[in-house]
RNA sequence: GGUUCCUUGGCCGAGUGGUUAGGCGCCGGUCUGCAAAACCGUUUACAGCAGUUCGAAUCUGCUAGGAACCU
C-alpha cells in the first residue's frame, strides 16, 4: 500500500525543511498544500520554498497559478490526488506539506462534488446580497433550501451565498449535495506536525515577518498592488501593505499587524490540528526528520501531547 | 504657595443620576468549493475614601497622581 506522508502545521513550524528531508530520506516528491503558495509572484509574502529548496526535492503544485486563477478545496483534492497517483508510480510514498487545513481535509476525507457556479449566477446572489444583505439571502434560502438555513451560520453571508449559488445552479437544493460524507482512500495517510509552544512559534513568526521584509516584501506587494482585489490576494501581510501603500497605515503599524495578524491564523491552524486526532507530533527541540521517520516506519497514527 | 483642569476595563475611547457604549487586543470557537477566507462567543471598568440620593462613572467634600497658568 502507498503512504502518504502530510507535514501540516501552523504558519512559521518548518514545515518546508522538514518535508524536503523526509522526500530526500523516502527519495520522493512533495505535493504543496497551500493555498497561496499556489499563485506565483508570492513567493516571500508565502514563505514558499526557495529557489534552492525547489531545486533540491521536486515539488508540485507551486507557483501554478496566475493570481486571477480561481481554485478551491475541491480543485486541490482533483489535483493533488492525480499528482500522488504519479508520484506513486515511482515510489512508495509522496510527501505532502502545507497548512491550508481544509485543503488537506478535502484529500484525506473528501469533498462532496458540486457543480461549478456559473459568473452569471454568482453576479446574480452577488447583487441581491448587495441590495438585500443578510435578510435577502435569508429569505431566499428560505424559498429554495430551508434545511440548510436552518443549520447555518445566519451572519456568515459568504457560506449563505454559496449555499443559494448551489442550488441555483444544481436544480436541489445545496442541503441535499452536501452530505459530509467521508471517502475512504486507497493508501495509508500519516499526518505530522511539529509541536512547538506557543511562545516559541509567536516567536519563530515574529522574526520570519522582519526576515520577510528584510527580503523586500514590501517590492512583492507593489507589484501585485494594482490586484489586490483579488481573492487571492485577500492574504495575510498583503492586505496590511496594501494599506499602507492607500496611506490608511503607517509602515510601523502596518509590520506589527502583519505579525498579529500571521500570529491569528497561526492559532487556527492550531485549532484545526488539536481538533485532529490523528496527528503525530514532533518535538521541537529534537532533530525532527529522525523522530518523522520513526512514525512512519511504526506506522504511528497516534496523537500525542497536547500544548494548551 | 495660588488658580483652573484632568484621572474610565490590557490599550483607545463614549457616556453629565436609572438597561451591556463601542473599537482594538487577548482568549475561546465554527467550518465540506474563494479557507492566509468568512463568521461567532467571551473578556464587564469608571483613581481612592466619605457623603447626597430610592438609585452615582455621572452631584459634593477630602486624599493621591497628572497637566496648564500665576506669584
Amino acid at each position: 500500500m502507498k503512504t502518504l506522508v502530510i507535514v501540516t502545521g501552523p504558519t512559521a513550524s518548518g514545515k518546508t525543511s522538514l518535508a524536503i528531508e523526509l522526500a530526500q530520506a523516502l527519495d520522493t516528491e512533495i505535493v504543496s498544500a497551500d493555498s497561496r503558495q499556489l499563485f506565483h509572484d508570492l513567493p516571500i509574502g508565502t514563505a514558499a520554498p526557495t529557489s534552492d529548496q525547489l531545486a533540491a526535492v521536486t515539488h508540485h503544485l507551486v507557483g501554478t497559478l496566475e493570481l486571477t486563477d480561481y481554485y478551491s478545496a475541491a480543485r486541490f483534492e482533483e489535483d493533488a490526488l492525480r499528482i500522488l497517483s504519479e508520484i506513486w508510480l515511482r515510489s512508495d510514498y509522496a510527501v505532502m506539506c502545507g497548512g491550508s487545513m481544509m485543503y488537506i481535509d478535502a484529500v484525506t476525507n473528501g469533498i462532496d462534488q458540486l457543480p461549478t457556479i456559473s459568473p452569471q449566477i454568482r453576479a446574480e446572489v452577488m447583487a441581491l446580497y448587495e441590495k438585500g444583505g443578510l435578510p435577502a439571502l435569508h429569505e431566499s434560502l428560505r424559498r429554495l433550501d430551508p434545511a440548510y438555513l436552518d443549520k447555518a451560520d445566519p451572519s456568515n453571508h459568504r457560506r449563505l451565498i454559496h449555499a443559494i449559488e448551489i442550488t441555483l445552479q444544481a436544480g436541489v437544493p445545496a442541503s441535499t449535495l452536501l452530505t459530509g460524507n467521508r471517502k475512504q482512500r486507497p493508501f495509508r495517510i500519516i499526518k505530522i506536525a511539529v509541536g512547538w509552544e506557543r511562545a516559541e512559534l509567536f516567536d519563530r513568526i515574529n522574526r520570519r515577518v522582519d526576515a520577510m521584509i528584510a527580503e523586500g516584501f514590501e517590492q512583492e506587494a507593489r507589484r501585485v498592488y494594482p490586484l489586490r482585489h483579488l481573492n487571492s490576494l485577500n492574504t495575510v501581510g498583503y492586505k496590511e501593505l496594501f494599506a499602507m501603500f492607500d496611506g490608511t497605515m503607517d509602515r510601523e503599524t502596518a509590520i506589527a499587524r502583519i505579525a498579529k495578524n500571521t500570529r491569528v491564523y497561526a492559532k487556527k491552524q492550531l485549532l484545526w490540528l488539536s481538533k485532529d486526532p490523528d496527528v503525530c507530533i514532533l518535538d521541537p527541540h529534537k532533530p525532527l526528520c529522525p523522530q518523522a521517520l520513526r512514525f512512519i516506519k511504526e506506522n504511528r497514527g497516534a496523537k500525542m501531547v497536547d500544548n494548551s
